[in-house]
DNA sequence: TATACTATGTGATTGTGAGAACAAGCACAT
DNA sequence: ATGTGCTTGTTCTCACAATCACATAGTATA
């Protein structure tokens, strides 16, 4: 049963996308000791309009004062339940290279992600720890993910090493794979495949700015 | 004037994006020797429909022979001329890391983008080469982007020493900036900001599977 | 308490992209 | 030469997301 049925109609993905974002600027408002802030304050900082912030936050609740704005600690607060209602957010990071570490390093800023654990087929880096995090060889793999319950696993490896990776993650119950290489990936019904990629990004920029200019 | 001119309509952002995965996916094609493609295996490696991959293509021209498909060669030539015809995809990265470095290695393979220079605040890092690629002191920033012509930079430094770099970046010339650091930045208008961050990703997914479960 | 003011929350409207269905055109066999 | 089969290119429809406009409900002030 979904828990998150109390929301009511389906919430747009770009929705989703953005709340993350809000979260991330409501925790600096609050470190900054800020009380109130508009929709449009918000709105400012993440670069949209204020209305859409209105309209995103409506999706969960009415959470703000008319006339006056939003209690920074309160809706901090209110998001952050709605969040952990859902559970930990709890991933693994396969390969410990330099993107590996980058990541788990990144994760201990600021992020509700918890990495559980990283893999790697090295034997020079397994027995380790990163920041905290084990490191293990590929053998406990099955193991760590059935433990912790593990749905989501980030993949950091070199291309040509991913499928039989993948093949295992998806028979020991991963149901949605971050792959950071951009590799066509095979994968059952009902696993989802999502891919991340800075220079793809960097392209895609070079394309816009070549649009754009007069 | 813009080059890209001749392509008729404006074209939508998310297909600037697909047309990049094909390309990449064409030049996979063509490695193993494919002589022809159809739009539906195209679309089945990136995971999306046959009449999307068309669609996108139309934008651009007529490339296939109806009833047959397409030509992997010619495809794959003609896309690479109209992207080439839009000059070189050059960039920098500010900080030369752990995420910096593995960046840098990444571009090594199978990718459009050159990266020109990386940049490092630390001694220790300046004056080498990571990969054939020049790490520079921050000194030579504005040189190295208007002798390169540079327009895109990729930030990946902490994130509370962004901001300074930023505004280097923009009166050097830098028109796109793509931000590792998830801190939202000041720019004046014209100057585009994107952000890019593998662990927002994850709980973008997170917030997805708990909506999806049954 | 009344009045003006301010910022939220939401219903209505517009715009845009995805998907499906169909028309168009080429290759090949007969 | 002509017909058949196949896949492209394109049109049309639908769904969803962004935007707008305004009613709503609080605050502040006199
Ligand atoms: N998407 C992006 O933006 C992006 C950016 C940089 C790098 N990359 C990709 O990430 C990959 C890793 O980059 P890196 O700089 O960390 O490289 P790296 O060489 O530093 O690390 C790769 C690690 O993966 C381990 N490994 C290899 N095969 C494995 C397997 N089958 N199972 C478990 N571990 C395995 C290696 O032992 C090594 O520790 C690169 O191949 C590159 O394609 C992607
Ligand atoms: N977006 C993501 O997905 C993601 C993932 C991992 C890390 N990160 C971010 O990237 C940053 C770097 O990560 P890392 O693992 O490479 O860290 P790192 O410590 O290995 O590297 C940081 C480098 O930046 C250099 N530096 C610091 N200040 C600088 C300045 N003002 N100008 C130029 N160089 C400067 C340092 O000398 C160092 O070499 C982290 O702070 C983290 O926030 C983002």
């Amino acid at each position: 049963m979904n828990r998150m049925n109390f929301i009511k109609p389906a919430i747009p993905e770009t929705t989703l996308r953005r709340l993350l974002y809000y979260m991330r600027c409501l925790r600096t408002y609050k470190k900054d000791g800020v009380k109130t802030v508009l929709s449009d304050n918000i709105a400012k900082k993440c670069g949209v309009k204020s209305s859409v912030v209105r309209k995103d936050l409506s999706y969960f609740g009415e959470f703000g004062v008319r006339g006056k704005g939003y209690d920074v600690d309160e809706l901090c607060h209110k998001l952050d339940t709605m969040l952990n209602s859902l559970g930990p957010i709890n991933t693994i990071v396969i390969g410990a290279g330099k993107l590996g570490t980058a990541i788990i390093n990144h994760s201990k800023e600021n992020f509700k992600t918890n990495i559980i654990a990283a893999f790697d087929k090295n034997r020079d880096k397994t027995g380790k720890n990163i920041n905290g995090v084990p490191v293990y060889s590929l053998d406990k793999l099955e193991d760590i993910i059935k433990e912790n319950n593990i749905k989501i696993a980030v993949i950091a490896i070199p291309p040509c090493e991913v499928q039989p990776v993948v093949d295992r993650l998806v028979s020991a119950g991963i149901k949605s794979i971050l792959s950071l290489a951009l590799l066509p990936i095979n994968v059952p019904e009902g696993v989802e495949v999502s891919f991340f990629d800075v220079l793809s990004e960097v392209e895609y920029l070079f394309l816009k700015l070549n649009f754009k200019e007069s």
